[in-house]
DNA sequence: GTTATATGCATAAGTATTTTATGCATATAT
DNA sequence: ATATATGCATAAAATACTTATGCATATAAC
């Protein structure tokens, strides 16, 4: 992702949560949706997708099925079992994360 | 910081937002006023949190006073002002973050 | 009295994740 | 003919962190 530090380990989530919504997704699929979904503010690296991917791959939490589109290749993802419970408890960590954060952030501690 | 991977790039704005909130404050300081705040569930590690301060310092972003309490040593950091400009910014690319991946998160693009 | 815990700073080695830089290939627009 | 879009891939480098130490003083527990 070459935008901020701050979404650094958050690449993993982004790419289950898509992949729970629209079944099956293919890498330069993920970039343009990523990519579009935030008005250009995200731009996921193919450099840091593709490694994600196989890891994800290798790990059991998603398929792939190769296929041919116009003479060019395209390998489609989609979670396993054992990736959709994964992303569910990605999604919690994400969401305890951003809570914590906020808390961190939107109060002024000299107060308490 | 001892927890999820999430936190990856919120150690910086961590240490700016508090030190902008409490004037001064030692490392050791920091820790335990982070893992109060967030009910223990946000650890930062010595191995983590003492280079970043040595960092931000080198970067002009804080000033460092040294003390002695009770025999021991104290180094209390407090914001410059181009240190106080920067939290600004890093508070506000923290929330573009969160709102980015909230909007990523909360919603199922299958349907859009 | 000595052992663990708390306070306080520091660094080095290892790990994980990402960016940057490539490489290859086809299709389409200029 | 050249650039841009589509599509996958990997390797080197950078970054940020964890884990493991090290040193030192003070206090609580046993």
């Amino acid at each position: 992702m070459a935008n901020s530090k701050l979404y650094k380990g958050s690449l993993t989530t982004i790419i289950l949560k898509l992949l729970n919504d629209n079944q099956k997704m293919y890498g330069y699929e993920i970039t343009q949706k990523v990519k579009a979904l935030t008005n250009g503010e995200l731009n996921i690296t193919e450099g840091a997708l593709y490694p994600s991917l196989h890891k994800l791959e290798a790990e059991g939490l998603l398929d792939v099925e190769v296929t041919k589109v116009d003479n060019r290749l395209r390998k489609y993802y989609k979670l396993t079992e054992k990736g959709t419970k994964e992303t569910s408890n990605k999604l919690n960590e994400l969401q305890a994360y951003i809570k914590t954060i906020q808390a961190l952030v939107n109060s002024n501690f000299s107060l308490e």
